[in-house]
Formats: C-alpha cells, structure tokens, sequence
DNA sequence: GTGAAAGCGCTAACAA
DNA sequence: TTGTTAGCGCTTTCAC
C-alpha cells in the first residue's frame, strides 16, 4: 500500500527540520523563498496533504458541522440541507447530516455521534418526541455552538431559526377568508405540542375567528401521514362537508390531494385548497395548489450566517425568522 | 469553558497509569476486577469520552464513510443515502454526503475533501461530466475501499452496484407493446454517453424493434429538465402524435405530466405513460402511473454490504445488480 | 496486574 | 531565517 507524504518525510528528504517545512507550506514570513519553492515543489511531487487527524487533535477543530433532522425525506429539510451545505461549502467546513426520524432515543444517539466527531458547530430540528433539551444544551458549554431551526424548543435560551409561523398561517387564513371559505378542514401533522404546529393552529384559528367568526373550523392533528387521506375521505362526503382544506406542509398535501382526486372533486369549483409549502409539489397538480412558501433554501442560509455570527463571538442569543410569501395557484 | 475529561486526568485522580486506566476501560482482562470498577465509576462521573481526534490519529481511521452523488434532491438518492445511513450506523459508522451537481470540478473537490477527512470507504455516483476516473481509483491504493452506484464507469475495473438497467428498460418495453402502443415519445435525462443511459435506451429500442418492429420510437435526450414539458407539449399537438410516453426517471414525469394534464388529455385513454421511477411519485397522479421501479433503498442496503466485503477481505472486483420490478398503475 | 515509554503527524512557543 | 522542544490524547509494546 503506497503511503502518505508526511512533514518528517519532506523534512527529511531536504535537510530540514520538521517546523521549517510546516511553515515554509504556510507561507510563513520568516521562511526565506528559496526554500519555501523547494519545499512547495517537494510537497507537489510527493502529493503532500496534510493529515487532517493529526491537525484535528493539534487545533482541536474539525471543519465539520453537523446538521440533526428529523428526516432526509422531507422537501423541506432537503432544500435546508443543500442550501446550508453550499454555503458551508464556501467557508471550508463540511456537513455531516443525521436523521432521527421521531425517535428521542435516536435523537439522543445523533447527538452524541456529533459530540464524538467535535463538530465545530450543530444545526437541530428536534424531534416531536424531545422532551428533554438539556442534553443539546451542554454543548454550547463545552465549546460547541448550536443553532436550533424550524422545530424549535419552546421556552429555553438559545439560537432559533424559524419561519414567520405566525405570519404564515395568518397568510393562509385570510386568504381563505377572501375566498369566502365558510367551512374549512385544517390538516397538521405531528404532535399538537409541536412549537410549529402550535404557532400556526393558534394563529390561523384566531385570524379566521376574527375575520370571519361564522366559518366552522375543523382541526386535525395527526402523527401518522396516513392517517390524512381517510380522515379528508371521510370529511368530503359528509352531508355537511368543508369548503375549503388548509394542509400544513407538504407532507399533508399530497394524501389531501389524493383523496379530493379520489372523490372526483375538481379545484376551486367543489373544494378550495390551500397550503403551506416548501414550493415544489403545489406546482404538480392541475390546477397548481394555492400556497404559503416557507422554503428551506433561505433558512439554510440564515442558519450558517448565524453560527458564523456566534463564531465570531456574538454570542447573545437570538431568535431569527424568515417572512413568508403567497404564491396563487388556481385552488382557491 | 468546561474541560473535557482524559485518560490522563482519570489516571491522575486514581492513581493509576495512563494506559491501565485505558485498558480497564477497554475491559481488557489484564486489569482487575476492582481497578476496572474504579476507573469506569470515575469515566461514568466526568463524562469521559475518548477523544476521536487522537484515536483516529493512533488508529488512523476515522469511523466515517463518505458518499458522492450529483444531488440530494432527487428521489432515487434519498432513498439510498437514506436506507445507507440506516445500515452504517448499525456498524458504528457515520455518513459524509457531499453533492457536485454535473460538474466535475465540484466533484474533484468532494473527492479531495473525503480523502481530507480520511473516509474508511466512499460511494459514488459520478456526473454526467466525469471523465476521468483516475483520481477515484487513486482511493483504493491508499487504502480507502469506492464503490460505484447506479451512474457507473463504463470500462475501468472497479466495484459497481447497479440497477438492472437493461431488464427495467426491456420491461418498460414489453409493457408497452402489451397495450399495443405503436408510437412512443422516450425521454431521457442527461447526456446519451451516461451509463445508464445508454444502456436503458439501447435495450429499449431492440426490444420494441423485435417486438414491434413497425412502433415508431422518438427518442430525446436532454441535459435540462425544463426542457421537456415543451418536448413533450409540441409532440403532443403534432398530426401524428405519440400514443404513449416512457420517461426515463422521475424528473422527466414531473414535465411530462404536466404537458399532458395542460394538453387536457387523459390518461390511459388518450394517452399512455410508463416510467422508471423510485416509486413514489407515480402514485400522486390519478390515475396512478405505471412504473418500473428502481428503488434506491435497496440499491443502499446493498452498497454497505458489498463494502462490508471489502472490509473483510474480498478485493476481487464485482459488479452487482438489483432487479428491477413492473408496478401496475392506471396510465397504461 | 500494572507501569513506562514511544509514537501517530502536526503546531507553536522559545532558542539560536 | 531556521531548529529544538514540548505536547495534543490515545494505543500498544515491552518490561517489571
């Protein structure tokens, strides 16, 4: 097996103690360009690189961030996670992403991966199911910076990323109230204790309770993605059926759809619909859906502009927040 | 700042040597019962963790596999860095994922950065631009095992896990001469010289030739996705237009589709669809999409296996494929 | 059963 | 301008 170039090699090779050549492929001062060319043309040679292991243990800094989401498989986190790795990209780190699905446990396990590989800083969307946030806590302590996006804790201290939650589902009612939407099924998905779900049912309930006190709402809370398609089925063909459906989030939207395909209802005339959405899928059906875009890609850049912020020592805490926008579809 | 705890503070405070404190916590059976319970009491209370970064320099592995693929957003990688994150944190490894787009430069940058972070083994899944493969077969002979997935070199020996991308395309095929379809519009994504390109459109076309040699096949290739719901559009409003469609992939179905739902014409009635696809997308339509699935999930599962291979010894070179199965929808 | 010592490859303070 | 030295935290060989 071909081994690896290494400073004592070079060293060696050219006469020259171990911290000259360190320094000469720095581009010291000190070191006199006579020799920092001999050795530059060595290290080329020889295909000299670093040993990132051994600069790691020395600086005590990995280059490496680490990103904990609930899932891969969700649009929203995906365009968070290309849009974060490109700027990280930029600055010389490199991402490592876990997924814990809604598993505390996994959760927990997560954490400790990144705390053993000492990332230089953590990205976290918690899990449905975190109950205890102490454990993400520590790491700030022992050096490491965590920024907290979308689902966020609650109550503690600590560098929040999210959308405008309120701003959204207020968006999203009053649309509905402007289409004169008199019954309207609401669809979430996840824990009701959930901040974001929290944020947006009470927002969007008091938006249409204000505008429109007389429309029937109708909340659905659901863990189970699966759950959606029967339960709009079951509402769509009672006597009294909803006008309009509200999903939050992608996830919801699609077995929504499904089951107004499935009732042979056609938007806007049987059924409106609108959505908060990371803006790809409202774009595939026919008519495209009415939605509030809360994309990824932009929270993703927020996100890595705050650790660096907190890198470079403004270590308040802060709570940022992304506007949201509506994007007229033809559901409505 | 709170300080971490070391092997050598343990040993301090016990009393005890630097490595039998590292031995007892390793249970090695020199170390007596009574120190081993000693110093895991005293690590168990100052949250000793080893430190990765000297370990990986002792050790000179680092626990972490690298993977390269052009995109995250895209259905068939999700799916398998998914399924192969699933596997590798069973064996106690974490997952570098990096993504270069189509350029190969980015790529050769990733490729630098996974041998910068000393990744135990790496997957790739090359650009439609990568011409040279060199630099990747480098790997191997500096001891980190690669794997190709799905985009693959054609000619270099080297370990390849593919779909069987000449049963799924002769599946597809079959399916369409079944319904008796005599004119087919293929659309392909990406360059005709990919890999898997070219063997799907050539096992394609000699099974319609030998099956129906009179079916007409118009057979486009395009670099852009947004090329093909024009394609598609203008095809359909020819004198002479295609009375099915075969996509290649899930993003050319998102195009297609919508060409066909503007076109106001419906499915399989007016006209047919079949797909390759990861399998989720098709079911959003209605009706559903025929497809031929390819699934990354188990494409995943099966990389880490072959790599498990490697690690225990079994160099020889091989070249794996997954078979690919027809899932009946409504568009035929 | 335990300890001493070397060394992985690098950086940086201090010396010359 | 260059070299010497110490040390990051750990594993492992060899000695007692």
């Amino acid at each position: 097996m071909k081994q690896f170039s290494t400073l004592k090699k070079l060293a060696e090779k050219l006469g020259l103690s171990v911290s000259t050549v360190s320094r000469a492929l720095k581009d010291h001062p000190d070191i006199s360009p006579a020799t920092r060319q001999r050795v530059k043309e060595l290290a080329e040679l020889t295909e000299y690189e670093p040993n990132t292991f051994a600069v790691n243990l020395r600086t005590n800094k990995s280059k490496i961030l680490g990103v904990i989401v609930p899932y891969f498989q969700n649009l929203f986190y995906e365009y968070f996670i290309a849009a974060l790795d490109e700027e990280v990209g930029k600055a010389g780190y490199s991402l490592l992403v876990l997924q814990s699905g809604e598993s505390a446990e996994t959760e927990a396990r997560n954490l400790h991966i990144m705390k053993k590989n000492r990332v230089d800083g953590l990205f976290v969307s918690v899990t449905e199911n975190t109950v205890d946030i102490k454990p993400f806590l520590k790491l700030p302590e022992i050096g490491i910076p965590i920024i907290f996006f979308d689902r966020v804790p609650e109550f503690e201290a600590c560098d929040k990323i999210c959308f405008a939650d309120h701003e959204a589902a207020t968006l999203a009612a009053k649309r509905l109230v402007q289409s004169n939407k008199k019954h309207v099924l609401c669809l979430f998905w996840g824990k009701p204790s959930l901040s974001v779900n929290q944020k947006r049912a009470a927002a969007f309930e008091n938006t249409i309770k204000q505008l429109s006190p007389k429309t029937i709402l109708d909340i659905r809370f659901s863990d189970s993605v699966q759950d959606f398609e029967p339960i709009t089925m079951h509402e769509l063909q009672t006597p009294n059926p909803p006008d309009a459906i509200f999903c939050n989030g992608d996830n919801i939207l699609i077995p929504a759809m499904r089951a107004i395909q499935k009732s042979k209802l056609t938007m806007p005339a049987d059924i409106g619909l609108i959505a908060i959405s990371n803006g790809m899928l409202p774009t595939l059906y026919n008519p495209a859906v009415t939605f509030v875009e809360t994309n990824g890609n932009k929270l993703g850049r927020l996100a890595f502009k705050r650790l660096q912020e907190v890198f470079d020592g403004k270590t308040f805490v802060r709570e940022l927040s992304i506007p949201a926008t509506l994007v007229e579809g033809g559901s409505l």
